[in-house]
DNA sequence: CTTTAATTGACCAAAGTGGTCGGGAGGTGA
DNA sequence: TCACCTCCCGACCACTTTGGTCAATTAAAG
């Protein structure tokens, strides 16, 4: 488990997060540490004073991104609901809870596994147990409510787009009405169900 | 319209390729002119043969995308069609097409338009005429074969974002089987009829 | 034969790169 | 008190990359 002290607490996390930023935003080699360092209103001698360097706060982020996803979703998904829909609306919470505390932790994590091959990314799965997050798809999950002759496959497929589509929509306003999203979240699983189940 | 000379057509096109994958993967700051060259195969100077300079060339780039999409959408659209989905389809169509001929077409007027303020956007799509965008959403569509208090507008977005997701995942593989994506939309198409008409 | 367009690559000043370093501030234990 | 440690700063460095220029060559056009 990554922890800090609560001392480097202010500091060193506005650098994770400044980091988290530009690397989300410009992959690894266009990132700049300089740019990193503006972000987060330290000096360049403090990112060398915690990291050993670019490649080595890099890393770190990265393993830091799958341990606090894995940890978070391990601590909060309730895998009782059957129902996949609400299981969906938790998923989804949970995201949003994350993204507040780090804002760019999803851009980080799609931007720096695009660039990964198959087996690292395998690695890291495996290495934190991250197949919950398939399992978040199917584990326990009731299928009989689905209508007949429907094809669940693409019906996950949709859902799980419709969800990312809106969550992207969401995280590039300004602000977030938390109740807002709650409602709108509840609005399309009404229409999911409606549509897709007996 | 824009128009090539058969003489500029092979080098001057290259360069605009080039140009709309790196500013497309990169935005305006980031995008090196230098790259752009290289990834044509071409001389620097002939970059600026062509452009005045960077901005005049990415201005260019914009100008060239949202007449590009009008002009095809103009001369490719069956506004004859009435039925929501079978719309979407050739939409969906069409912009593969667009996508043989410029790989990163959408990439880059994604990418663009994210860093446009929102007149900005405004204006461009009134000089093309571009509200026709939006409406093929809507503009003669048979609304009554919905099931009854099916909320339409959110079924429009899910049905945009399956598509637009659908095209992501098309465009991030190295070859496209084109009957192969006919097909898988065709399969989406019936399984949303299934769910969201009567 | 002259003019014009297409094309090249070496070159340039300026900006930006990742990384180092000497030192200051402030706390802790001996 | 002194020594030691962690946190923290920003000037500085060698190096690369940047957007852009330019004189020169080739090829086509009139």
């Amino acid at each position: 488990m990554i922890e800090f002290r609560s001392t480097d607490m202010d500091k060193k996390d506005r650098l994770i997060n400044a980091a988290l930023d530009e690397f989300g935003e410009n992959g690894y080699k266009k990132a700049s540490t300089n740019n990193i360092v503006k972000r987060a209103g330290v000096s360049k001698g403090l990112l060398y004073h915690y990291f050993k360097g670019k490649e080595d706060l890099y890393e770190f982020l990265i393993e830091f991104c799958f341990e606090t996803v894995a940890e978070t979703l391990k601590t909060k998904m309730n895998w009782e609901i059957t129902d996949f829909f609400e299981r969906l609306k938790v998923a989804t919470t949970i995201k949003m809870e994350l993204t507040n505390v780090y804002p760019s932790i999803y851009d980080f994590s799609i931007k720096c596994m695009s660039g990964m091959k198959p087996e690292e990314i395998a690695k890291y799965y495996e290495k934190h147990s991250l197949d919950l997050l398939a399992k978040v798809y199917y584990e326990n999950i009731d299928f009989t409510m689905f209508r007949e002759g429907i094809d669940v496959t693409r019906v996950t497929k949709v859902v799980q787009w419709t969800f990312e589509k809106y969550g992207e929509e969401i995280r590039s306003k300004e602000t977030i009405d938390t109740d807002e999203v709650l409602k709108e979240i509840d609005e399309y699983i009404a229409l999911f169900k409606q549509s897709f189940y007996k």
